[in-house]
DNA sequence: AATCCATGCAGCGGT
DNA sequence: CCGCTGCATGGATTC
């Protein structure tokens, strides 16, 4: 706490520069909706410099096991320099952790004994605080202050672990060795906080359940965090306290939506979609009209979308600090559900002889991008590793819920959490899932109605369902919206799970689009990962149907070749869902490699794919599958006159760069 | 200097 | 002759 008392100034001074300040109107609710979309954070006047703090989960990429195979004597060229490039596997992990931090969830490794409240946390329980909430189940009007005054958490919650809540993760060991300062404890002695708390959980009980309420836990560091952050002034606890309740509302529907779709799902592993964690620097993204000026400030683009990609935007200082980021936004919106959010236009555009370039970085993770995409109504914060306080760890609660463990706000040192409990109702339940529905529904609808008025705009538009909860359109009439992707197919692509193995080959029976959005439903959780993506050439475009790829992307994200031949691969095309069969191959080239994708004619062609325009390249980390998505960077009608280069050399390369601090550095050296 | 990658073009096979 | 395949070249960019 002396830190903390310490750091208050400079917390105040960079206060306006980070996330956290944010528009309080479009952020916080006057009051607390029982359903309210994550508030957009962003600042139309920031520029954040939040790099994400990076905290490697599981990442076995596709890329990560390539380095093991041994080059043959002709297979050459590339091999060893392959080797190189690659780096060694933790090198590999490090990186495809670091993108992830911020995008995506990957599948989540057995949960930390600090996550599932082993001794070794240093946690507290949110009842510490509040007592336990299945108070509100019995309709109690509690007393805040009452709450607050207890001195002494076990006070108060052995009691009630007496009582059937029993909180699995509550072990003496955290409650005896914890401070009540933490935690929820920062709402101590502050009755206006208590009664916020307190009126949300009565307003919430139907859908945040005791079990729920009983995972969430709060990092004691995670508050001094926030704290420096926000301030610890009366405002500043009440923004905490509204962000991390929103939150939690924002997850109880992200939870419910994707236990539906898991149950459809073929894997079964599907809840590892589920493991989100909440990136506060969700709202850090304010700078993105920093590097895309023609279009709308995510404040006014997003008003009510939740859950922005996290640092998508295009603060090339922060790109260069923090290369997770960025995720492969959809600024083009415009299709259904399957399509919509992947209408891969990279969210971040900057703009070249008057055509809007998507910033490299912006995208380089679709993963950690995937960031992000909230889908309204029930955005969900990106399951990635929430840091929005780098310097000091995680500010919200990270559910880890696959594992039945807590959601955590958690911090670098790992201290202590607090866990909030109550009881809900298999009735509170049914409704939240009628309800739930009900959305969905009404979600569904929306879009197929933007769809058809979007489509024609060839996806310059971001028709983003998500605009229908009033975000508005850019001045240059594109609805920007990041969150396109994950808006209208689902939110969890934030919540991704890496193609571990993604097969060599991978062929799919041809499907209507509308046949498979009819089977999986909207409830389909499409977990798409951002692998790459080019501006095409003259050559990509022209008859030889083959498009270069990006070195680097290529190796770090598609299937190792062993063989100049390269492998068929399938890539289901995300504006039609035709599976179009290609081949990803290399040339030796130097001492080096050229991978291409070959059998790419047709793609272009359908898609109507000129010079300028770009693909962009995911996983569906759920099936393994490659989708791509041409995405042209013209208006309707407008085509690219002599001398009118789409883009320079320099900003085509920095399209097809990301990932990577190199790449950022470029990026960086380029804005 | 090294590397990437856009593209020129030689070689080959099919017509 | 034409189109395709695959390699080589060289400009651009980065290290």
């Amino acid at each position: 706490m002396e830190a903390h008392a310490g750091e208050k100034d400079l917390w105040l001074k960079r206060d306006h520069e980070n996330f956290l300040d944010v528009n309080e109107a479009s952020v916080f609710y006057g009051d607390f909706p029982p359903l309210p979309d994550f508030p957009c954070m962003s600042s139309s006047s920031s520029s954040s410099s939040v790099t994400p703090v990076v905290k490697p989960i599981a990442a076995t990429s596709s890329s990560s096991s390539r380095a093991s195979s041994s080059p043959s004597a002709e297979e050459d060229t590339g091999q060893r320099d392959f080797q190189q490039i690659r780096g060694s596997d933790d090198q590999v992990k490090a990186e495809h952790a670091a993108l992830c931090s911020t995008a995506s969830m990957e599948i989540p490794p057995p949960p930390p004994p600090e996550y599932v409240g082993a001794g070794n946390v240093d946690c507290i329980d949110v009842m510490e605080t509040f007592g336990y909430m299945d108070l509100l189940d019995s309709n109690d009007i509690w007393d805040p202050s009452s709450v607050f005054q207890c001195e002494n958490p076990q006070e108060f919650t052995e009691d009630q672990q007496a009582a059937d809540m029993a909180p699995p993760q509550l072990d003496q060991q955290m409650l005896s060795e914890e401070e009540n300062d933490d935690g929820f404890n920062f709402l101590q002695g502050n009755s206006e906080l208590a009664t916020i708390f307190f009126e949300w959980l009565k307003q919430n009980k139907d859908y945040i359940s005791a079990k729920d309420m009983r995972n969430i836990k709060l990092k004691r560091s995670t508050i001094e965090s926030a704290s420096k952050r926000l301030g610890s002034t009366k405002e500043g606890k009440k923004q905490l306290l509204k962000l991390i309740l929103e939150w939690v509302e924002q997850f109880q529907l992200q939870k419910i939506r994707t236990t539906e779709s898991c149950q459809q799902s073929t894997f079964p592993s599907q809840e590892t979609a589920q493991n989100l964690e909440f990136n506060p620097n969700s709202f850090s993204h304010s700078n993105m009209s920093y590097i895309n000026p023609p279009y709308p400030h995510p404040t006014t683009c997003f008003p009510s979308t939740p859950w922005m990609p996290p640092q998508v935007a295009g603060d090339a200082a922060m790109m260069a600090q923090s290369p997770a980021f960025s995720p492969p936004m959809d600024c083009y919106g415009g299709g259904d559900s399957y399509t919509n959010y992947v209408h891969a236009a990279p969210l971040n555009y900057q703009v070249a002889n008057g055509i809007p370039y998507p910033a490299s970085a912006e995208y380089s993770s679709m993963e950690q991008a995937q960031p992000w995409v909230p889908m309204a109504p029930f955005a969900m914060p990106p399951p990635s590793q929430f840091s929005p306080f780098p310097d000091n760890g995680c500010l919200f609660p990270q559910p880890h819920n696959v594992y039945g463990n807590p959601y955590m706000l958690f911090d670098k040192n790992g201290e202590r959490l607090v866990k909030l409990g109550s009881l809900a109702t298999k009735e509170a339940r049914k409704k939240r899932m009628a309800r739930q529905r009900s959305l969905y529904s009404y979600h569904n609808r929306r879009n197929s109605n933007l769809n058809q008025n979007h489509d024609q705009l060839n996806d310059q538009h971001v028709v983003a369902d998500d605009c229908e909860n009033g975000s508005q359109e850019s001045p240059t009439g594109d609805c920007m919206y990041w969150s396109s992707i994950a808006s209208s197919a689902n939110s969890s692509m934030m919540a991704t799970v890496p193609p571990v193995d993604v097969p060599q080959q991978l062929n799919y029976p041809r499907q209507g689009a509308s046949d498979r959005r009819q089977q999986q439903g909207w409830k389909t959780e499409k977990n798409l990962k951002f692998l790459l993506q080019k501006v095409l050439k003259q050559s990509d475009v022209g008859n030889l149907g083959r498009i270069v790829l990006p070195k680097k992307e290529a190796e770090s994200h598609l299937p190792e070749l062993d063989s100049r031949d390269g492998i068929p691969i399938a890539m289901e095309d995300i504006g039609t869902s035709r599976v179009w069969n290609m081949r990803y191959r290399f040339w030796p080239n130097n001492k080096s490699r050229m991978y291409l994708l070959e059998n790419t004619g047709e793609f272009v062609r359908m898609n109507g794919l000129q010079e300028g325009d770009f693909i962009v390249i995911y996983s569906d980390t759920k099936c393994g599958k490659y989708m791509i998505r041409g995405v042209k960077v013209r208006q309707p009608g407008t085509k690219l006159e002599g001398g009118k280069k789409p883009a320079t050399r320099k900003n085509a390369r920095s399209l097809s760069i990301s990932r990577n601090s190199t790449s950022l550095a470029r990026i960086k050296q380029s804005v």
